[in-house]
DNA sequence: TCTGGGGTCCTAGGACCC
DNA sequence: TCTGGGGTCCTAGGACCC
């Protein structure tokens, strides 16, 4: 076996998320089936997971599977500070973090040998750490790449810890039912499974212009590239979101679906997203509508202003205009949820300054953004971009 | 009480430009 | 008469993820 690097990508997902924040924070619910949510399961603690429960499932559905399990209320600002806290034991851990959602995201330790040991020994600490310090269970799957990471600690959950060692991946891999690579979800599931192929290892033995044909050009290499181990992508820090939305499922009353009452939904999604949009500091030129209809089809229409915007009257008179021209196009009856979101994002007002600044030296930096703040405000700093002296271009912000 | 709310990425056709 | 090719942007829809 040709090995190309060590086992250097963490990836660490909390376990159950949302259920494990609340049997933290109340001990009677600590080993018993606890679900969040109660329209709609947002979370079940691996508990209620042993009676088949699931995300996503419709409440009604989970208290049938398990009557006696105890459904809690989403507290939103409970999880966000949980994973504030969290995501502080992995900044500490190393500075090469990319979050992927509320509960998990890459590490690269690859350099921190010297200094912090074995990835084994790094991702052992680093799950101690998030329960000492947090007080939450934690998975890490540890492998050469982000996408073998992530199936590892798939494989391991709840509460676990796997290394796929370089010279084991493939072995690892093939067995694997196809549902554990990342972008297969049941729709292609379904098309692999009605030609037989089930495994990873299945996958591996076609041809990729075979798989293309079966699922579209991007799917088909995706997958080609993943049953083969090809994922070359880095730990990418800073990841910015290109949307902001909300949305809104309306009841099934009558009174509840009238054009006034959706007119009603459509102004305050807007309101929170322009909210949002400017304390985040972010601009859109698109603004998109998003209905859904009784049969669960969807529709949704989109319009992209010359210049981007935050500006609640003029993002709300867009969206307005896609209702008045969505709602008599679209035959269906029986609306069912609203929703709003404002793409194509920039920052608001990126200011470019020239200031002095020294590689060499650490307090340089510091400096120069204390430099900016005073100026422009202690807020005005939410991203720094090193230019070359020259070219005016980005330059990597690497070590000597 | 069937199915929440927040996102990402890809495809495909048409407009438009060179 | 026949007949380009490459590129970008916009829109609508779909699959997928947590």
């Amino acid at each position: 076996m040709f090995v190309t690097g060590d086992a250097t990508i963490l990836h660490a997902d909390l376990d159950a998320f949302y259920a494990s924040v609340e049997q933290r924070d109340d001990p009677r619910l600590r080993g018993r089936p606890v679900i969040v949510g109660s329209g709609v399961v947002l979370a079940a603690s691996y508990e209620a997971k042993a009676f088949g429960i699931r995300t996503a499932m419709g409440g009604r559905q989970a208290r049938g599977l398990c009557p006696w399990a105890i459904i809690v209320e989403p507290r939103m600002s409970a999880y966000s500070a949980a994973s504030k806290a969290v995501f502080e034991v992995f900044e500490h851990t190393t500075p090469l973090v990319e979050g992927l959602s509320i509960d998990e995201a890459f590490l690269e330790v690859g350099g921190l040998r010297r200094v912090s040991g074995t990835s084994v020994e790094i991702a052992t600490r680093l799950r101690r750490d998030v329960l000492d310090r947090v007080g939450l269970p934690i998975t890490v799957g540890v492998a050469r790449t982000k996408f073998l990471a992530k199936v590892a600690s798939g494989v391991a959950k709840p509460d676990g810890l796997l290394v796929v060692p370089p010279d084991g991946e493939l072995e690892f891999l093939h067995p694997l039912p196809v549902q554990r690579l990342w972008g297969v979800g049941s729709v292609t599931a379904q098309k692999l499974r009605e030609r037989g192929i089930r495994t990873v290892g299945d996958v591996a033995r076609l041809d990729e212009i075979v798989l293309v044909s079966m699922l579209g050009r991007a799917s088909g290499r995706h997958l080609h590239a993943l049953a083969h181990n090809r994922d070359p992508r880095p730990v990418q820090v800073g990841r910015r979101r290109g949307s902001i939305g909300s949305q809104h499922a309306i009841g099934r009353a009558r009174q509840s679906r009238s054009p006034e009452a959706v007119d009603a939904v459509v102004v305050a999604l807007v309101d929170r997203i322009t909210r949002r949009l400017r304390s985040a500091a972010r601009v859109g030129r698109t603004v998109v509508l998003r209905l859904r209809f009784d049969d669960y089809s969807r529709a949704t229409r989109s319009h992209t202003l010359a210049r981007a915007t935050a500006h609640t009257e003029t993002i709300l008179a867009i969206a307005r205009e896609l209702v008045a021209t969505a709602m008599p196009t679209i035959a269906r009856e029986g609306l069912t949820l609203v929703g709003v979101a404002v793409a194509n994002l920039d920052d608001d007002g990126v200011v470019q300054l020239a200031l002095p600044f020294d590689r060499h030296s650490d307090n340089a930096l510091d400096t120069a953004l204390d430099d900016v703040r005073d100026r422009f405000g202690s807020t005005a700093v939410t991203r720094a971009v090193l230019l070359g002296r020259r070219t005016g271009q980005p330059v990597p912000m690497l070590p000597d």
